[in-house]
DNA sequence: AAGGAATCTTACGTAAACGTAAGATAGCAC
DNA sequence: GTGCTATCTTACGTTTACGTAAGATTCCTT
């Protein structure tokens, strides 16, 4: 939570910031993966906040570590792009209930990536466990030939 | 150890074992990521056994467990391969250098999967605990506006 | 206001990892 | 030997996730 600069950034930027390129940062919001602010009118350029670059960097993060397909990823983070819309929406207003149904649905969002991860690290537990079953055979083998 | 059947498969059977296809299987020994035995000749139908199907799970797994391309495979399991040739020499032959050194280099190749494991099983640790806080973060949230 | 760098849109290109189709052959059953 | 099915080789097609190029525009600086 330290200085989270909220000066704007550009598509530039983002990419640097997140080990990509605009072309990336363009695609994702071309396939629905990113927003892409509604207010733009055609040809200006595009702009990102800081909230934009750490969400850049979770899609990253799932691709790589889940090796879930951009189509899958915008299914799994659907729920968190109505969120984003809405974050304007929690801000503006004071209503406990809007706040509250907001927050819930974060948690069912987190809920679901949270389920991925898990699984996903069973999974590598196991490879693990077997392959350091393999590892503890061939030193048999090999200290039979002593 | 159970009943490890010698009997020889064809492309159709280890596809349907392993979840591929025969286009997969002949496409992997293409790009030498499988064997492909050097005493076929041309036209004969490709002879699998137990080993192979093994194998090909465990390409599998690599695959997709740790995201690594097919290249990038070959590579990782390029000692396991000539050692799959040396299977034969290691079966033939009571030298126990030989035997010796075809252990030690499975080891290394074993340790080399390990530590891909490790690595990516450290980053998923990190993701989760990260959800976790993020999770913990909005029931606070949450509670606070009760 | 001017000029240059970054960005814009549009559209075609590409690498990886197979899919698919066609015509020929092999292998097993009978 | 005949027939049928699975496999073979060859080669072009497809999808995903961007790369790249071109010409126009925007934005910031001076």
């Amino acid at each position: 939570m330290s200085a989270v600069s909220d000066r704007t950034l550009r598509i530039g930027e983002v990419s640097e910031l997140t080990g990509t390129t605009p072309r990336t940062i363009r695609y994702y919001e071309e396939i629905g993966l990113l927003p892409g602010a509604a207010d733009r009118t055609q040809g200006k350029h595009r702009s990102y906040t800081q909230a934009d670059v750490d969400r850049v960097r979770e899609i990253i993060r799932l691709r790589d570590l889940l090796g879930l397909s951009l189509e899958r990823l915008s299914q799994l983070v659907e729920a968190e792009t109505a969120r984003a819309e809405l974050r304007r929406e929690y801000h503006e207003t004071d209503d406990p209930d809007t706040h509250r149904r907001i927050l819930s649905q974060s948690l069912g969002h987190i809920a679901n990536q949270l389920q991925l991860v898990r699984e996903r690290r069973g999974e590598l537990d196991q490879l693990e466990r077997e392959l350091v079953e393999k590892r503890r055979s061939i030193h048999k083998r090999l200290a039979e030939l002593a």
